[in-house]
DNA sequence: GCAAGTGTATTAAGACATATAATACACATA
DNA sequence: TATGTGTATTATATGTCTTAATACACTTGC
């Protein structure tokens, strides 16, 4: 389901956060889709299960589940709009980056040839 | 020299190594320029000493500053390089957003439009 | 030489985030 | 009713960040 990195600098909790989001953005999981219940993934990545609850608050506030008391955590329905809105942050990001290239002098070509291609060879 | 934003979750030290180095490889302060001594530093931004001197030392860490015990620090000779070896890292880093942004369904249009163009109008 | 300003190192303390541990309770389902 | 859910709470430990207070070696100008 996920796999937690503990060279990754990042807390745990977050990166159960992005790697589940990840999946349902991708379409990895379909809407509706029962994600493993909190003991379950904490037992699955020996980690606490409070920290596996905290990742899916967090989640859930991002509207990428949603929880059924008793019954489990399941898939947002409207992933749609989600990955839209991260592609903007993405967007945003990626602008922020070439600005700053730019301001170290990249030229275009260079940045150009940074985003590669689809199906583009790598060295 | 240097601005603290405390709304920024990065840590302060963290904030004033990107600030000069952000100044060294732009070019803003050429090479051999004497920056404030940590004393001064810390004075100027109501911060501890020992923060500015943390940053420091990761400064000539990265091969921006030199130091000069009892004399002060000053910006690093070769600041080519290193504005090279950063434009590789911004590259790689746009390159991994470009490949997630195709991941999630974008198009070759939006990546570039992302991108910019110098001197183009922002909305 | 001496004082003032430098870099550098050390120890202590507090604030905060992260993660674990141990429960407890309400709800759903077989 | 038993089991497995989500959820909430309290406590503890650990690590990072920051401040605080020194201390020492070095450089420069007087």
């Amino acid at each position: 389901m996920v796999k937690i990195d503990y060279r990754d600098p990042r807390p745990i909790y977050e990166q159960v956060v992005d790697g589940i989001e990840d999946l349902a953005l991708r379409g990895a999981l379909p809407a509706d889709t029962q994600i493993p219940s909190v003991r379950q993934l904490a037992m699955e990545l020996s980690i606490n299960p409070n920290t596996i609850q905290r990742a899916y608050a967090e989640l859930e506030r991002r509207g990428v589940i949603y929880a059924a008391k008793g019954r489990g955590n399941f898939i947002s329905d409207d992933i749609a709009s989600l990955r839209a809105r991260r592609l903007d942050e993405i967007g945003a990001e990626i602008g922020a980056l070439a600005g700053r290239a730019r301001t170290l002098g990249a030229t275009e070509e260079q940045l150009c040839g940074w985003l590669g291609t689809k199906g583009e060879d790598r060295e």
